[in-house]
DNA sequence: TGACAAGGTGTACGGATGACACTATGTTAT
DNA sequence: ATAACATAGTGTCATCCGTACACCTTGTCA
């Protein structure tokens, strides 16, 4: 991909840039983090945040979105950039600064991710059992979720993790596992429906052997509000 | 400072980083922010936040730190990362990423700040009319006042712009001046005093023909903690 | 047609928030 | 000495918001 041999100097050092994504999902009501194993080192076979080194002429936004896509195929999702990392011996590699960000993917994300070239293997874990990790992404990942936890109080973020549409159920299903605490669902329903954010799409939605519910859509998808 | 005609060499590109630290005050009862004036191109001339290039094998904080003890002679005070700005062309003469930092100086803050080798000037300037800002810095500004108001709102960021021992109509003063808008002086001492982060130093403080008053410190001046 | 399982609904209490006005005290001028 | 001044310091009440709480509804499936 790089043409070999050529070099590129600078008058002083500089540092590598790269930028590492956190991928937050809920599967089976559990909060879920997508990871890569590494195929090369350092860290071999370990597992790692997707990411990768800045492209000279990307902005960062564009580098988080494009290693998130080709390491995991996933696109198209909430990203918002989380916090920069830079501690001087972070990679044994050389000098790397990495910002980072975290997505969050609705729970029904077609994408099954697929594994790219530079992983051995991709593959969601339920956050409260992560398996050792490269670097200090585990940090990242602590970061990244006192990050979303707080969000959640003040801003309108739950919203990024649903389909289209959804019920008032699965909603609060979605702040339960988040919240880690069950609510009341009368309580629950009153403070979203106040909230304005969402309408009926008319239909009913049908699992299982029991009264269908009324399916909600979000009145504008992508927009994550400050709310309070 | 550094060796000439030494040069570093990559496989690929690598962008420079530098930090840039938005500097808050009060001063006069106006936010007021620390700007540098730029001896050299890009630039030169312009005003600018005070900042500059990663030092290699230095942590991201402490370049902050560094950078803003040499450059305006300001130390100790409290310091957080705020976003990492890196769009393709902020700065004309390579790729440069910034990690932004703000800060929050004292009322007191005995550091009238001196200008360094590299700045023709130093000084506060009122943030309702800041002047024209080299780079990106006027994005970063306003990136680094939106969360300072927020932060008001649940943690005690505040304090942080406190010298050691204050008054309550100080610390009242503060507020307003950060939210722009006037408090009822009553539900605001309740409010504080029901938070138990300071204690009566059991002083007056006198300033002005009228009754002195009592004089505070708080418990923890140097920690800013979340609340309700 | 009856058991099942989740969907959907309203009220009442308690604590927190916000509005509001007067007395206290040291300083300064006369 | 004393009176005017200017800021310090103090409590109550009404309202709003968050929380606790239980039962009927409706479609499915045996």
């Amino acid at each position: 991909m790089r043409a070999p041999k050529e070099t590129f100097s600078y008058p002083y050092p500089h540092p590598a840039v790269t930028t590492d994504v956190v991928v937050f999902t809920i599967r089976d009501e559990r909060l879920s983090i997508l990871l890569v194993k590494r195929a090369n080192p350092p860290y071999q076979g370990e597992w790692a945040l997707p990411g990768g080194f800045l492209a000279i002429d990307e902005d960062l936004d564009a580098c988080a979105a494009r290693e998130l896509r080709e390491e995991t195929g996933i696109s198209g999702v909430y990203l918002e950039q989380l916090y920069t990392f830079g501690a001087t011996h972070r990679d044994p590699r050389e000098r790397v600064i990495s910002v980072t960000y975290y997505a969050l993917v609705p729970q029904d994300a077609l994408a099954t991710p697929r594994a790219a070239s530079d992983a051995a293997d991709v593959g969601w874990h339920p956050f409260e059992k992560l398996p050792e990790l490269a670097f200090d992404h585990a940090d990242i990942i602590a970061m990244a979720h006192q990050r979303l936890v707080a969000k959640l109080d003040y801003s309108t973020i739950a919203f990024q993790f649903m389909p289209e549409t959804f019920t008032l159920s699965e909603l609060q299903c979605v702040y339960e596992v988040l919240l880690n605490q069950s609510l009341d669902k009368r309580n629950f329903r009153k403070r979203i429906l106040s909230l304005d954010l969402i309408e009926e799409t008319g239909k009913l939605r049908r699992s299982g052997k029991h009264r269908p519910a009324r399916e909600y859509r979000a009145k504008h998808p992508k927009r994550v509000e400050i709310i309070k």
